[in-house]
DNA sequence: AACCGATACTTAATCGATTTAATTAGCGGC
DNA sequence: GCCGCTAATTAAATCGATTAAGTATCGGTT
């Protein structure tokens, strides 16, 4: 305090501070410079050189006027908006919440934002939302189970995402160890006869779930009857394109007693149509759905499932695009990280009842 | 362009303007001022004044060099983010996910950005969010079934908010309306004996929804015994405080035919309740939901319940929100918004059995 | 010839912080 | 009494737009 000049003594601030106070003005009331109060508030190595007392003066003045940067200014200058972009298709699918969950608390603790968007499937808005966030000035992008060709000027982390695209890193299931769960789970009921359901084709997971698929049942000796497959359609997050899907493979007349469907929302609209033809679950059909939603073990029968860690995932992605946009080579890197699966065996699966009867078609 | 001034020629912008340009580098290149360009960019009634010929030249650069104005500085001088914070217990408890898209939906059309936040019940969060989202610039709150007290220096609606806060608009169901709906179903069916699940004690909706049925179950002549009369405890989106519920008020050994649950998610853990005790929904015990989420409909049995109109509830809260914060008074209208909810029939609900078999205990 | 008003712009301030480069005061040494 | 050094701070530029106020040119009028 020794030096501070008298001819610039301490502006008193009036009363009612409820607006937000400019650094300009506390430091005014201080008799001290804009740069200085900011030096010291932000902690930066010169303000080793300002004598304790100061400091400790202008840590009260900021705690009495309640002084918060201005995080708008402060992004201009240093170009940095500490924010990033969500974008995946749906909120309540029950999977991207999950996700969501995971994200918020990584970015939360490092004192990142994020500007959520969900394209519900328009292709229009899968193409506009990006840049739309750009303009937003986000510094990353996590799409979630969203296909996205186009390189962005910013990095982007994919949550199973499968191309490879420059600038994108790949969030990613074990599918293989998926399959093999799933698959020798039902085996290991004595199951043969296993009838599946794929994902919508625009779902990002579809094609290298089914490769895995394949692959298994190749290596257990499982026979893939193509009347035994049937594709969810239609963008309703509800279980109604299972309901759908379950009773294409019920038409075809082709007995089976296990179904392997795409998520759990889908194994739960099968279920309603396996039980409205007359078979029961697990009795005469054993149900393995996929991802674990919370709902999932509260279903009737409780869903024997492949759990993805969902939390984690979405942890795992906010981390990894963190990382990227604060690596000083600008994040290069677009490779894939990978998480394992895990089987949740409940009552939806069970060994196949002597009586094989075959299921039959229910009428229409 | 008659007079454009030799002395500045127009500058040629280097090849790969792949990263953004600013204002000012455009309006070099044209051999103009950026006032000028900004007039335009922006159809200020200035602009009328400049030549069409200039327009076109300065609309041109523009999409050539794919100019986008900076939003920060924008927003840095006009004092305006154009976005807004949502506050909401969990994304995936299928209620707030729905309220979200009708929210989304809105601020998009009116190009408004919003941050998202979660406070999964901690006290803490509950308090924090709001100022940091305050920090955040945002320039109004929706809050989902959150209760705050504390006054914000921005306008606020409160989704299912009951208390009259100065500065906060509440979008609220007609809650009456729907206990008459749904124990009016229960009574023209022949129910007289019925439970009840209350909400959490932290959920906003709760006591004003236990009021209302109290009102109408008086009103009906339906009598409200304590021992059918439960409460969800617990944070977990899951049905589980339901599935808990409700075996409470099976121990209570008082029989009924009904149970009106406090949403569609603790409705189904009753259930589950329900069957694990011997009950069969609807044949012994009629349930009935509230919210109509995704799922309620394929849940089996398919659920009858109250539907909120949620998606339009999204809308309107971000409706009120944009015109309180566009009105030029403050929009310091702290009122209230009803909606109205309908029933939807389903599979839950059916006349009491005639054999009226009382609910017996089941081992714990 | 001086003046006016319209046209077609430009200048410069501003928003609120950050940050680099400079400045000032005091002190010790010679 | 001057030099250089350190400690403590400050001035000024900057980020990229918006915007109120100003200015130069020209045709036309009195």
């Amino acid at each position: 305090m020794t030096r501070r000049k008298s001819s610039s003594p301490a502006r008193p601030i009036p009363e009612h501070h409820k607006q937000p106070i400019s650094l300009k003005r506390l430091a005014e009331h201080l008799g001290l410079s804009s740069a200085t109060v900011s030096i010291v508030i932000n902690r930066k190595p010169l303000s080793d050189m300002i004598p304790q007392e100061t400091k400790e003066r202008i840590w009260d003045a900021a705690r009495r006027y309640n002084y918060r940067p201005n995080i708008i200014a402060r992004s201009l200058r240093q170009q940095r908006t500490y924010s990033i972009g969500v974008l995946l298709p749906e909120f309540s699918d029950g999977y991207s919440a999950l996700v969501l969950s995971g994200i918020e608390d990584y970015l939360l603790s490092k004192g990142y934002a994020w500007l959520a968007a969900s394209h519900r499937h328009k292709d229009e808005l899968i193409r506009e939302y990006p840049h739309l966030l750009y303009t937003r000035a986000v510094e990353g992008l996590i799409t979630v189970d969203t296909p996205y060709e186009e390189h962005l000027p910013f990095p982007v982390v994919s949550v199973s995402g499968h191309r490879q695209i420059d600038g994108v890193t790949n969030i990613v299931l074990n599918h293989e160890r998926a399959a093999e769960l799933a698959i020798g789970h039902l085996c290991e009921l004595g199951h043969r006869e296993i009838a599946f359901i794929k994902g919508q084709s625009f779902s990002s997971d579809t094609s290298v779930r089914w490769q895995s698929i394949r692959k298994v049942c190749h290596a257990m000796g499982i026979e893939l009857k193509p009347e035994l497959t049937a594709q969810l359609e239609g963008v309703s997050p509800s279980p109604e394109p299972g309901y759908a899907a379950a009773k294409k493979l019920i038409a075809s007349g082709v007995p089976f007693t296990a179904l392997f469907a795409f998520n759990d929302v889908s194994a739960i609209g099968a279920i309603r149509a396996l039980q409205e033809s007359g078979q029961r679950v697990p009795d005469d059909v054993s149900v393995v759905g996929f991802d674990d939603i919370y709902g999932a073990a509260f279903h009737i029968p409780a869903l024997t499932t492949i759990r993805q860690p969902l939390v984690k995932i979405g942890c795992l992605a906010a981390e990894t695009l963190i990382e990227r946009i604060s690596s000083p080579n600008g994040g290069k890197t677009s490779g894939a990280v990978e998480v394992e699966p895990e089987l949740i065996v409940r009552e939806s699966t069970a060994p196949p009842s002597r009586a094989q009867r075959p299921v039959t078609p229910s009428r229409t």
